[in-house]
DNA sequence: ACTAGGAGCGCG
DNA sequence: AAAGCGCGCTCCTAGT
């Protein structure tokens, strides 16, 4: 018997539950004559542990929705890339339906990764956004309606929430397959659109490069890291008393809740502190820059029992949670386009602390491995030297020696005071990030005259570097708010706002540079090596020896950039990746 | 009960 | 004329 079809609001489109072995027959039988199918997958929850409960495959017209437990053939076929797919943001799908990710991901178009290089923007930003249900409003028309929206609505009928909805909702709910049908074949006619697009823009070299990369990544994320689960456990217990301790202290001085800055504000007035800073709307600011200013036990009883906070509950506690349901790793999600420049970031252990390294000591290596840290130095003002052009940039770092010091040397003559090293290496990141003088001053804590003395001078030093941002800026200008990278990026920028290109361009080009490198390292054969990114670092482990696996690495990740070398840095962990940070205690 | 935005803090 | 950039996560607060 066949399970009768569904219809859908999408003109035409219409969904076959997979739920009898007449269904069955019929869905392998479409199969047969289906080249290109797009792909999704409606999961328990966002976690890695969250099982898949139904996947759906369409093309244009119509969609077929079937439990993978009971269509462990056909979901097999998928995993080894035996069909042409397309998916919107293929790494979740790829990571929901396999261990290994890495055969999937080769057929898999990803429409996710198409609308970002077409426009970056969030819908926050001014964009079209990188959703399915933006992107669909945008390119096919109101009357495409996503599955998240109804289904938010049909859980609010049947009293769930939305996370217990997606875990619960009844297999065969009629919204939940239709509409989870109705996102693959979403996905395909937004291919349709958006490829043609890709290949018109001159975007195609780069959404190849952007799919491999996201390939590399996903293989990341699968493998996961170990986790030092005692360690953890210790650590968590320790920042626990640590807030305790802090917080019954400074309830005595009245601030029951160390969190709440209205509490923090009052409490500290009370005392006849004077606070000078008000937040944007008009509240006292009582941020930890505020609170180091104060000589007052309040101020550092709140910092303490806030860090201890913070570490705890963000970064020790997921840590231990989801190695504890996952076989003791951890796996990080690694968003390839997370920011709209084209960098990378990493769900959850991308932030973690330097400072605190029992944080980052909850990450070994597996057994008989060594974790190798390698990281590009000063990759952005490198990179800002190669794109500017500017001579006496790349000359301080065919130098050689500490970049910072050939700065300082240029401003201040040979015999410059440490305190100048740190002054020119403030500005040169201002310089970086567009920074004024106010700005500059304020993070250097020298006044406002004299930080402007050392950008005149930086510029003089460096004269193509403003040139070539006030280059920047009209281009900007002139070319609707967009601005190309030399990659073929198209970059955003917003009116009023165009210094920033600057900035943008330079992120975008290290993130490409450093995109380059992973895939150049994949191509040498150090994929399985990689557990994790961080901008411009990746933590490898190895079973060779460290020192010898180190030089192979850097010679790959190093090279140059036009006449401007590029420079990895490796540091080889004694145990865990904490270990790195150790001795960056024992200097303060 | 849930959501959105502000504030704050972590990273490069 | 001047403008520090890009993220993720948690907690609080106010609004629905």
């Amino acid at each position: 018997m066949r399970t009768p079809h569904l219809e859908t609001p999408l003109d035409g489109f219409i969904v076959h539950p997979v739920r009898t072995d007449a269904d069955r027959y019929a869905l392998e039988e479409w199969l047969q004559y289906e080249t290109f199918l797009g792909i999704d997958t409606e999961t328990e929850g966002l976690a890695y542990d969250d099982e898949v409960r139904l996947v759906q495959l369409a093309n244009k017209n119509e969609a077929w929705v079937f439990d993978p437990k009971e269509n462990a053939g056909i979901v097999q076929e998928i995993v080894l890339g035996h069909y042409d797919l397309v998916a919107h943001n293929a790494t979740f799908d790829a990571l929901a339906l396999a261990k290994d990710p890495e055969k999937l991901m080769t057929v898999c178009e990803d429409t996710q990764i198409m609308a970002h290089l077409l426009d970056p923007r969030t819908t926050q930003d001014g964009g079209i956004g990188h959703g399915l249900k933006p992107l669909c409003d945008h390119y096919l028309g109101a009357g495409a309606i996503d599955g998240q929206t109804a289904l938010k609505q049909r859980f609010k009928e049947l009293g769930l929430t939305i996370a217990s909805g997606f875990r619960n909702i009844d297999l065969w709910d009629d919204t939940y397959v239709v509409y989870g049908g109705l996102d693959a074949g979403l996905t395909v006619r937004l291919h349709d659109i958006l490829a043609p697009k890709i290949k018109e823009s001159g975007l195609n070299n780069i959404y190849e490069f952007e799919r491999h990369v996201s390939r590399i990544c996903a293989g990341m994320s699968a493998r996961g890291i170990k986790v030092d689960m005692d360690h953890a456990i210790e650590t968590y217990k320790e920042l626990e008393d640590e807030e305790l301790q802090a917080v019954r202290k400074v309830s005595i001085y009245g601030v029951e809740n160390v969190n709440s800055t209205a509490q923090v504000a009052e409490a500290l007035l009370a005392r006849g502190v004077e606070l000078t800073e008000k937040t944007n709307s008009g509240k006292w600011k009582v941020d930890k820059t505020v609170l180091n200013s104060l000589d007052d036990p309040v101020a550092e009883l709140v910092q303490q029992a806030k860090s201890a906070g913070k570490a705890k509950e963000s970064w020790v506690k997921p840590i231990a949670q989801e190695a504890f349901r996952n076989e003791g790793r951890v796996h990080p999600r690694i968003k390839t386009l997370g920011a709209k420049t084209g960098r990378m970031s990493v769900e959850r252990f991308q932030q973690l602390p330097t400072a605190d390294y029992r944080i980052r000591g909850c990450l070994i290596p597996d057994e008989g491995h060594t974790l190798v840290a390698v990281d590009y130095s000063q990759v952005e003002v490198r990179v800002m030297a190669y794109l500017a052009g500017e001579r006496n940039l790349i000359e301080a770092f065919e130098a050689g020696e500490d970049v910072h010091s050939s700065i300082a040397s240029r401003l201040y003559g040979d015999d410059f005071s440490p305190e100048q090293r740190s002054l020119a290496k403030a500005a040169i990141f201002g310089k970086l990030y567009g920074a004024g003088p106010k700005k500059l001053s304020e993070t250097t804590g020298v006044s406002q005259n004299q930080a402007k003395k050392v950008m005149n001078g930086l510029n003089r030093s460096f004269p193509r570097l403003s040139r070539w941002s006030s280059t920047l800026v009209d281009k900007a200008r002139f070319n609707g708010g967009f601005i190309n990278t030399p990659t073929g990026r198209r970059l955003p920028v917003v009116r009023g706002y165009e210094y920033k290109v600057t900035n943008f361009i330079t992120q975008a080009t290290a993130a490409d540079l450093f995109k380059g490198a992973l895939v150049e390292l994949s191509d040498a054969g150090y994929e399985e090596n990689m557990l994790m990114v961080v901008h411009d670092e990746i933590i490898f482990q190895t079973q060779e020896d460290p020192e010898e696996f180190a030089a192979k690495v850097i010679e790959i990740m190093s090279g140059s950039l036009g006449d401007v070398p590029i420079e990895a840095e490796a540091t080889i962990a004694e145990s865990s990746w904490g270990s790195l940070y150790k001795k960056d205690l024992s200097l303060v």
